[in-house]
DNA sequence: TTTGACTCCGTACCATGGTACGGCTTGTAA
DNA sequence: TTACAAGCCGTACCATGGTACGGAGTCAAA
């Protein structure tokens, strides 16, 4: 299969692909000894899906780099890679449980909101206001 | 204060505040007369903590300039604020619905995963590999 | 009063995750 | 066979959210 024929099965555009294989998440196959254009196995369409995949569970490039490599080396155990995953699992916690109380506070001032009146007293805005730094905006300094 | 003395109590470098100050997200105070250094007021403090917090939530700097200027002008009418609430309800919601399919997919696959054993074999790995792109993927191109 | 830390300011640079461009080669269908 | 689409490749560019640097000026303690 060719490049372009990849990209719309995988659902990226071409260039993404190349920007894969300029990250080694995708090998990019030889050209063929005689000229002409490169053949991509079937497998690279999901490749692509599970790199689409773990980026839309949180992961970045570079930790799907090292999880489809220690898919690569059948040495590694099995536990490495679900230790990972669950560390992920903490910080997707972390942030619905953030996001659930925003929801709760804005939901709130929208019912206790007076609807008119200057902005200025508008409960929705203190909302935001705490005492202190939380852990999360600590996690964003690292 | 002095913008170190803000930037140590609000834990974020003195570069961060004026990266915010460059971004109108924090107004810088001006020079004294005479000369010396800026004084900022304490509430910087508490601005940068809202923005750390707003951002931990998943706002950009660019929305969290929005919320922060609803509050500064004084002639928004309260309504508008409202308004803006709402729309941001929906994207909070949002959030919360993607991150806990994320939660949901990652729990599985912990569950799934016998913790042992070669990786390439790994129940998490081979969840991945769907045979169609799936939803969060879908939405990452969007 | 001098040393060292801090401030100021502009500018440059960084990582991440792509996207676009231009000039060339190759393939294919009319 | 010729035109037009695709592929190839290097390079440049984009937004986001910072971080670093250099050469000033300023301040405060020893």
């Amino acid at each position: 299969m060719r490049i372009g024929t990849i990209a719309n099965k995988a659902g990226v555009g071409v260039e993404t692909i190349r920007f894969y294989e300029r990250k080694t998440l995708i090998a990019q196959p030889p050209k063929p000894a005689g000229g002409g254009f490169r053949d991509y196995p079937a497998e690279t369409v999901e490749r692509i899906w599970f790199i689409r995949q773990a980026q839309s569970l949180g992961f970045s490039l570079d930790e799907i780099d090292e999880l489809l490599s220690l898919r690569a080396d059948p040495s590694t155990d099995c536990a490495d890679v679900r230790e990972r995953a669950r560390a992920k699992l903490g910080e997707v916690n972390a942030k619905i449980a953030r996001l659930t109380a925003i929801r709760s506070a804005i939901e709130e001032l929208i019912d206790a909101c007076p609807g008119k009146g200057a902005a200025r007293l508008c409960t929705i805005l203190e909302a935001f206001e705490t005492k202190e730094p939380n852990d999360h905006a600590k996690e964003l300094n690292q």
